[in-house]
RNA sequence: GCCGGAGUGGCGGAAUUGGUAGACGCAAGGGACUUAAAAUCCCUCGUCAGCAAUGGCGUGCCGGUUCGAGUCCGGCCUUCGGCACCA
């Protein structure tokens, strides 16, 4: 053994000793039970930053510390390669995306190596693997035959600057989520893939999704966002239309003073003839703060009041929501009073606070958060109706100030007044269903998933434009539809698939005609949406599917015949990532799951059983990137420090949900950890043996001295806290420190009596294996320096006897009134009326009491006794 | 505006069920070793008063419940995320 260690000196080998040995290799053996372990997989950019590793390294404990604990593991890892930047690349450099990409993928799968990480790599796979992309066309043909895949012009998001259209999902804040170039609106042939058939159930089973944080199924409900409400028709007076119309708040319906309409919605185009007022359409803001609207000239009837009220077209309609068409009622919405009152509108008030009702109304004033109701007199009104005392009552709209937008009871509101909103909305509905003006009705926020991308370094679509059969999809037994690899990519102009004659020219499947493909393809979350499900995969060689070859093509059969497969490793019951896909990535692969179920893949809903997303890295207060300088590189700190300090940085410095300070300080930290165990187990080295002396024969407490017993009892109690910490939603970082105390007891320990060493022995053994999932090449190095056959992987994980980690004297604390006042020290399972009264006894305790009466003790097992006094 | 986190020493963090606040690590200060430095080892380390023993205060702020509150309840403040014309 060597006297020092030097990262250098052991990584390499034992690296090279776990592949050797396939030591990573899945087992798919029915007597034990499976753990699916999964990190999500990178986009190869390059190389790997600080995220990725945190990501990783957390994965690899979990996925090591199930190993150990007789799980069958399935810890893959893959690339998420079809994108943007390959194509930039391509632009800059002039280097094909395939090279750029799959050069990329084997420089960071050296460094995902370089880290220690236990993927067993015959499962990789890269979406841009001809092998992997056929089934993402496959599904789409699925998706296309049940009506869940569908094309359709539409207004869509577009990224001047990516040249591409991008879903909902994909805008933020206004601006493109890769480049943050505002976003602006083109119209579009487009394909959907339709989400929203399955928003009910993606809605409810976010209530089954109990090993997520809360935060995250909050954004997914909140994405979803289910409204319930009802349709009503509003016939437009004079001619035969009908406008219908989408409320949750029917409870105001009285208070609808005008209808407005979305610009796009179908009865502009209709009804509107008039070249001024189609101008004037044309010129409204595109801003939605700014309340804009045009008077079509036409009428509505109000089904319930009979009230013509005038029909607008309002810029903050939105199409694609609901009817597109609302009910106004500026009384009781900001954004209808906002438009109102620029546009002289009337407001009618037919709600009023709650606990107001009995009072008379002469004027809304408006206070800071809401309004007031202001009593001028007094009547005794506890009889009457509340129409009648409402109705009469000439409410100066001017004195509005803004909506009251609260529920509250309904006055003016004809046969419904005096009902409150609650009520008022089921009494309303069921009034509407019974005459037939409408319907109940549910809204979601969540819209169809607009996939095509007009980008070359993708899936393509693989259909097929035939002038005379129209829109036909390409066969099954044609798939793949493959990516040209002869192509110009330019970042200007057309999609570069277009300019692809030989690609773009085909026959018609059914007819046989010349006819044309689509150019466009796919977004990129389509190929992340179901890559768990190809891990499941077994007997696959990773590499013949590598090289966007036709030639064997693995995945080929093997999705649909290695069903058990599939149903023995899903769902994930682990699934680690960064919070920024607590909406994307995890509602799309959500969405796949249950539609491959539907077709019979799967026999689950839901992917992902547990889901852990950790926090940033960051560094001196900010996220880590080029632009701040920031950015701490991997290479460079395994070169300095090796692997295992690095990662036990990462799992010491904070829990893994947090954010994560980076401390150059703290890594020499965790690294001089490592030094000091190195430094005692080398002091001992002719002493220990993981195999002998204690190393797995039960050690007799009662023979032991008091010194020894303390150290055995402390191993036995690190070996319960690490396994808690770690079950306890993965706390490595208490798990780690604890590791730590027992080392310092363990350096401070010194060989006295015989049986002494074999205590020592036991420690140290088990400080190698708690260590092992956290730094398992120091790990394997101490373990085989100490006798260990065969790596820790393959090593139990420690077992702590509950007998030994009681204490058999504890120290009580003794308060006075709450406030502590002594210790004592008193043997475990002690009496109630033993401790109290030794407590007494206590010099500082007894002193304190003098004089005063003891009006009650509390004596808190094994942690205090308080003694309140008068 | 709505939804969800977070707030504890100089710093990262710990305190698992309401029961000794500050584990573990970093930084800092002092000492040992050394010709010297690095490395290593030992000691101190919330704050105020005190030579000390010890005592007062202390988990963003105000209040409450309790024998006892970092932890529970009510009301604020600050901060970080997400959503935001969704009718």
């Amino acid at each position: 053994m060597q006297g020092k260690y030097v990262s250098k000196n052991i990584e390499k080998k034992w690296q090279e000793y776990w592949n050797k040995e396939a030591l990573f290799r899945v087992k798919e053996d029915v007597r034990f039970p499976k753990f699916y372990c999964l990190e999500m997989f990178p986009y190869p950019s390059g190389r790997i930053h600080m995220g990725h590793v945190r990501n990783y390294v957390i994965g690899d404990v979990i996925a090591r510390y199930k190993r150990m604990n007789g799980f069958n593991v399935l810890h893959p890892m893959g690339w998420d390669a079809f994108g943007l930047p390959a194509e930039n690349a391509a632009i800059k450099h002039g280097v094909h995306p395939t090279k750029w990409t799959y050069e990329n993928i084997d420089y960071m799968r050296e460094q995902l190596k370089k880290l220690g990480l236990s993927y067993d790599w015959q499962r990789e796979v890269a979406t841009c693997d001809l092998g992997y992309y056929k089934w993402n066309q496959w599904f789409f043909l699925k998706m296309f035959e049940k009506g869940l895949a569908y094309r359709n012009a539409s207004r869509v998001n577009w990224c001047p600057s990516c040249e591409t259209v991008l879903a909902n999902e994909q805008v933020i804040d206004g601006k493109c989520w890769r480049c943050d170039n505002v976003v602006t609106q083109k119209e579009l042939e487009q394909w959907f893939l339709r989400i929203t058939a399955y928003a009910e159930e993606l809605l409810n089973l976010c209530d089954t999704l109990i090993g997520w944080p809360e935060k995250v199924i909050a954004m997914q409900k909140n994405w979803i966002g289910r409204s319930e409400g009802v349709e009503v028709n509003f016939k437009v007076a004079g001619i035969g239309e009908k406008i219908r119309i989408f409320t949750t708040r029917q409870d105001t319906i009285y208070g609808v003073t005008f209808i407005s309409i979305a610009k796009s919605h179908p009865l502009v185009s209709e009804l509107i003839k008039d070249r001024d007022i189609i101008n004037k359409i044309e010129l409204l803001s595109e801003d939605p703060e700014k309340k804009e609207g045009v008077f079509t000239g036409y009428y509505a009837i109000n089904p319930l009041t009979g009230d013509n009220v005038p029909v607008w077209i309002s810029n903050f309609v939105l199409r694609e929501y609901g009817t597109g068409a609302i009910m106004a009622v500026p009384a009781h919405d900001q954004r209808d009073f906002d438009f109102a009152k620029k546009y002289n509108l009337p407001i009618k008030v037919v709600i009023v606070p709650e606990n107001s009702y009995k009072l008379q109304v002469t004027s809304y004033k408006k206070t800071v958060t809401s309004y007031e109701l202001r009593v001028t007199s007094k009547e005794n009104s506890t009889n009457s109706l509340l129409k009648t005392r409402y109705s009469s009552l000439p409410l100066d709209s001017s004195l509005i100030a803004e909506a009251y937008e609260d529920e509250g009871i309904l006055i003016d509101s004809g046969q419904f007044s005096g009902l409150s909103s609650k009520d008022a909305r089921e009494r309303i509905a069921d009034f509407i269903e019974v005459k037939g003006f409408g319907k109940r009705a549910i809204n979601y926020k969540v819209r169809d998933w607009g996939i095509s991308r007009q980008r070359y370094w993708g899936t393509p679509i693989p259909i097929i434009y035939c002038e005379k059969c129209g829109v036909v999809p390409v066969p099954e037994n044609m798939l793949p539809v493959i990516l040209p690899k002869e192509v110009t990519i330019t970042g200007k102009g057309a999609n570069p698939l277009s300019t692809v004659i030989d690609f773009i020219n085909t026959e018609c499947p059914k007819c046989k005609k010349p006819a044309k493909r689509e150019t466009d393809t796919m977004d990129t979350f389509v190929d992340s949406s179901w890559y768990f499900v190809a891990y499941c995969l077994k007997d696959r060689n990773a590499l013949s599917v590598m090289r966007n070859e036709l030639n064997e093509n693995i995945l080929d059969s093997s999705l649909i015949t290695h069903h058990s497969s599939l149903s023995y490793w899903m769902p994930v019951d682990q699934y680690i990532g960064g919070i920024e896909h607590a909406v994307l990535h995890l509602l799309y692969s959500r969405f796949f799951t249950k539609v491959l179920r539907d077709i019979g893949l799967l026999n689950i809903a839901e992917p992902f059983q547990n889901l852990l997303t950790q926090g940033m890295v960051i560094k001196e207060g900010a996220k880590m990137s080029k632009s701040k300088g920031n950015v701490v590189d991997p290479d460079y700190l395994i070169e300095k420090y090796g692997a295992d300090t690095v990662r036990l940085f990462c799992l010491f410095a904070a829990p893994p949900e947090r954010d994560l300070e980076w401390s150059d300080q703290g890594v020499e930290g965790a690294y001089r950890f490592l030094n000091r165990l190195w430094g005692l187990v080398y002091k001992y080295r002719e002493a220990l043996d993981v195999k002998g002396k204690g190393g797995n024969t039960q050690i007799d407490a009662s023979r032991l001295t008091p010194y020894a017993l303390r150290l055995l009892r402390k191993t036995h109690q690190t070996i319960k806290k690490v396994t808690n910490d770690v079950e306890r939603d993965y706390h490595f970082n208490t798990a780690i420190a604890s590791l730590m105390e027992l080392m310092n007891e363990a350096i401070a320990f010194d060989i006295l009596e015989p049986g002494d060493e074999r205590v020592l022995n036991f420690c140290i053994k088990n400080i190698i294996l708690l260590l092992s999932p956290f730094a398992p090449h120091f790990a394997e190095e101490l373990w085989a320096n100490l006798g260990g056959q065969q790596s820790t992987l393959n090593e139990p994980w420690p077992r702590w006897d509950e007998e030994m980690v009681k204490e058999e004297e504890i120290e009580l604390v003794v308060q006075i009134n709450g406030k502590l006042r002594g210790k004592i020290t008193i043997p475990v399972g002690l009496r109630e009326e033993a401790i109290k009264e030794k407590a007494f006894q206590d010099l500082k305790v007894s002193d304190y009491i003098k004089g005063k009466s003891v009006k009650k003790v509390i004596v808190v097992k094994s942690r205090l006794v308080n003694i309140v006094t008068g």
